[in-house]
DNA sequence: TAGATTGTTAATCGATTAACAATC
DNA sequence: TAGATTGTTAATCGATTAACAATC
């Protein structure tokens, strides 16, 4: 099954499975079989070892997979084995509150830079990273190589600011403003829209309890 | 086709479409085609028309949707048509941000109340909002039909918190929280994960520019 | 009527799940 | 060996897209 196109879903179940079994093996739990993870994440374990299969053969037949190798395997292929640097735009109420954002370091995401336009905001510090001025942008993404960048800003400014950074040679936007931000190429964006999330969940229960 | 099952997709995709149609209606424009507001969100126009076909025919053959008309009828189907109240719960620095989050009210919703347990920060006030005991919860949810609530306590807490919002009667949960919350019946979690979102990025374009 | 655009059917595509042979 | 669990194939399910008849 290697090799095949591997879908956005399957990659974002992978960083859940790597949680769960940071935590296990944090606890001390050494082995694990995919129907106990997957009970544990209320998913069929055949999701778990066809998600896997797409990259190879982890597992040992009547035994189980060992915690620790698969830690270092899904990270690898992830690629977060190695420290993932990434900035906020917008130190806002929103993007100041990324910045102290506890649940990044288990997966070994670090924020290291921050910027905005206003003045009165620019060289202050939010727990120890420094605001720069939106115009050191494209020097700091190049000299630190970044690839990552977290979007808070206002929504009139989300696009132009997206363009900005793909021009300084950004590879992945994650969005916090309620527009749909356009990109091209090998550049991509995540829209987090938390007005679509809660309209999604409206009429979910609305639904269910209709029958 | 009316009638069918519809999917969360479908349900989010007519979030994007209304707050796209809102922004022309207040620059005065009051009719489109469905080609015209897919290509400016970048998708096709059939899956535009497809989306809206699972509740009625909406459009003028030959000529296109009446914005006005069309913003009544998505409102009506999402069920966001009255005002929709949420509360948060962690009063931290996300919770806080959250608050004060302008993205909501184009959508009519409203945050309307605040939770922690802990005492320095009951009592006090965020923007208007009362930060209130968490063990008031249930009756607050009650007495105010509360239906959606955003978990934003550290992930310790979380599934506790999830479990004591359901025992209150919450419908909807939207988790900041880096766990994933396993819910049953009618009650429904999105786990917006901003980690996992980072490493579906990190993979995307890793692969992208692999070829 | 002619041109434009909708609404729907059918085809395609892709993801999930069931079943089971392989093998520890 | 017997029991357990993986990895993979095939079946199913559902979502997207292409094509086009309906109709304004």
């Amino acid at each position: 099954m290697k090799g095949k196109h591997v879908s956005s879903e399957t990659i974002r179940r992978l960083a859940v499975y790597l949680r769960y079994l940071e935590l296990l093996y944090e606890k001390g739990v050494r082995i694990i079989s995919s129907s106990d993870i997957t009970n544990a994440l209320n998913i069929p374990s055949t999701q778990f070892r066809k998600d896997l299969s797409f990259f190879g053969e982890f597992g040992k037949r009547g035994v189980g997979y060992d915690i620790g190798k698969l830690i270092k395997v899904i990270r690898g292929i992830i690629g977060i084995d190695k420290k993932v640097k990434i900035i906020i735009i917008g130190a806002g109420k929103l993007g100041s509150a990324l910045i102290e954002y506890p649940g990044f370091s288990d997966m070994n995401i670090e924020i290291v830079g921050a910027f905005d336009n206003n003045p009165e905001k620019i060289g202050k510090k939010i727990a120890n990273i420094l605001i720069r001025d939106i115009s050191e942008i494209e020097e700091f993404i190049k000299s630190e190589k970044i690839e990552i960048a977290l979007i808070c800003v206002p929504k009139e400014h989300a696009q132009n600011v997206c363009n900005i950074l793909i021009k300084a040679g950004i590879k992945g936007i994650l969005n916090f403003a309620p527009v749909k931000l356009i990109t091209t190429g090998c550049v991509f964006v995540s829209n987090f829209d938390m007005s679509s999330e809660i309209c999604n969940l409206m009429y979910s229960f609305k639904k269910c309890s209709q029958g």
